[in-house]
DNA sequence: CACTTATATACTCATATGCCTATATGGGTA
DNA sequence: TACCCATATAGGCATATGAGTATATAAGTG
């Protein structure tokens, strides 16, 4: 039961459930993230980090970044998730990230070049 | 979006959880819902308001006692929930609950003889 | 080994949350 | 009108939460 309203109280969260439907897309590293939805590193680190102690998310390491992608066991979280990303039409915010995403890959490169400015 | 986080808000807490997937399967004045559950009537109370002005739920009052039912008008909201009650096995204290709202009627009588101790 | 870059963590603050106990309200009935 | 019962609300308390800023870590590169 806990982890069901666990599951609700991670969902409840307007920066987690960004997070959330843009991994259900693909897969990101924590600067793509950053990137895409304008939430700030720190933030979008610990709520990562928080994901993944429940288990939703898993990391990986490629070369300097380290990419998120879902990791869901329970077929009812899943379920869930796909009927918000079913109705995404509705929700604006979440739409214009998965918009954005499609130039994800910039976003690595935008970073390195902010960094030599 | 807010509609949404809050929703999700509102299913991350035991309690209203327990309520909704009741109301999910009949009306219930608040007496029963606390005979049902075990909770305590203002608590009860509390969260049935809180799910009220969400306008997740609405109020009939019938005699002496007012009757909560489910009152959602978003498909979304509506088929989360029912992923939930056709996942109800795998939350015992939920099924526990409907196990024992077969028997509701009885938590109005149950009141009426407490209260001539 | 120094340096850079990507990510993680710590600390702080303001705010939200949930429960309990006590009490108020409001409709029905004697 | 006075009382009773079902429900609602208020106040207080302990805890959880989320964001920001600053800083730490860890891996890659010159």
């Amino acid at each position: 039961m806990d982890k069901l309203t666990n599951y609700f109280k991670l969902l409840s969260d307007e920066t987690r459930l960004r997070i959330m439907v843009l991994l259900f897309h693909n897969e990101y590293c924590v600067c793509q993230i950053t990137g895409i939805t304008g939430i700030s590193q720190p933030n979008v680190s610990k709520h990562l980090a928080r994901l993944r102690d429940m288990g939703l998310v898993k990391d990986e390491r490629k070369e300097q970044y380290i990419f998120y992608s879902l990791n869901i066991e329970d077929k009812l979280f899943e379920d869930i998730l796909e009927k918000i990303v079913d109705n995404i039409d509705d929700y604006p915010v979440l739409k214009l990230d998965i918009e954005k995403s499609k130039g994800a890959a910039k976003y690595i490169e935008l970073m390195k070049a902010k960094s030599k400015e």
